[in-house]
DNA sequence: GTATGGCGGTTGTTCGTGCAACCATGCGGT
DNA sequence: ACCGCATGGTTGCACGAACAACCGCCATAC
């Protein structure tokens, strides 16, 4: 491996050449911007910030529209203090409510209440709405495939590397 | 297509199909996951948090490595107190200066300092490297050009959308 | 039975960020 | 020259999230 100290060799020096930096900071930046959009509208409109809106989406899709704490950690991608303190909000706010685990008793579970399902359907249709115009209208249908299968490959490794709390649950 | 191009219930409800749903929360997910183990990282191997990374990064990228407080802001998508707190940070590591502007005695330069310069580098070779592999090792030489494509098409509504905060320099 | 270790969830603390309010400066009109 | 008004940057404050330490409960071994 001559280590090419300076220049335009990529991998070894680590340098990323023009598409991979297009690649890779857009990425970085369009996240940025949508989510700060979405985020600003979606508590605008329904004072529902974009995470707390993620865990009533999950918990919506979920059977009997309730899941454990740990699972849903996992799927809106928070530590678990980070979700107790959400789940805490929005039980305050009545869109949820925990439940304990039968079988068990360390379990929690959060669980959709009726406030909760209708805000969701409400602020649903404002986001999608906006999800479209700002970014899915920009792409077109194998544009929108070859995201899907990238994404797919890509997450394995990146929710292993993350390894967002431990929780294997 | 059994299940249509556009479908059951599309546009109008709300409704995202499959393919948009994938393409849209994949995004969402890849983005947290890549973010939180490059930034654990960075900031493991080099005391570096990412967004402390971008600013140095574009600031040597910069003519002269430096750059208006508010240039720098809307780079690394930070609201302007944010920066300012961000460059406060830097400033007290010894990684950048903050320089008064002759032309402007409102502005303020943050300029790198060749101990930044140094910690960029040394940054920058274990951090491409990551990226390379959790994220650019699993695309393609196409994929690679349709995803430049597609951030560059989304970006300016995004950017809009997201008015960081108003700072229109 | 009791002891041990692992897991699920909550709490104390700290840190980073946005918003709004605030100077100070620049710029245009009159 | 003066006055308003926009602009660049910094501060007070509040909030959301992570980390680590903790407690209670499960599972297994003894």
């Amino acid at each position: 491996m001559s280590t090419t100290t300076t220049i335009p060799s990529p991998a070894e020096t680590g340098t990323l050449d023009e598409r991979e930096l297009r690649a890779w900071r857009g990425l970085l930046r369009v996240h940025a911007s949508l989510s700060k959009a979405l985020d600003a509208e979606l508590d605008r409109e329904h004072g529902l910030p974009l995470t707390s809106y993620e865990v009533l989406l999950y918990l919506a899709e979920a059977e009997g529209e309730k899941m454990r704490m740990c699972d849903l950690a996992s799927s809106v991608i928070l530590s678990r203090s980070g979700l107790t303190r959400l789940v805490d909000r929005l039980e305050r706010d009545g869109l949820l409510v925990r439940e304990s685990c039968a079988s068990d008793a360390r379990g929690a579970f959060a669980k959709l209440t009726p406030a909760g399902h209708e805000k969701l359907t409400a602020a649903r249709a404002t986001h999608l709405s906006s999800v479209r115009t700002l970014f899915l209208a920009h792409l077109g249908a194998e544009e929108l495939e070859v995201l899907g299968s990238v994404w797919d490959r890509v997450l394995p490794g990146a929710a292993g590397a993350a390894a967002v709390d431990d929780c294997g649950c």
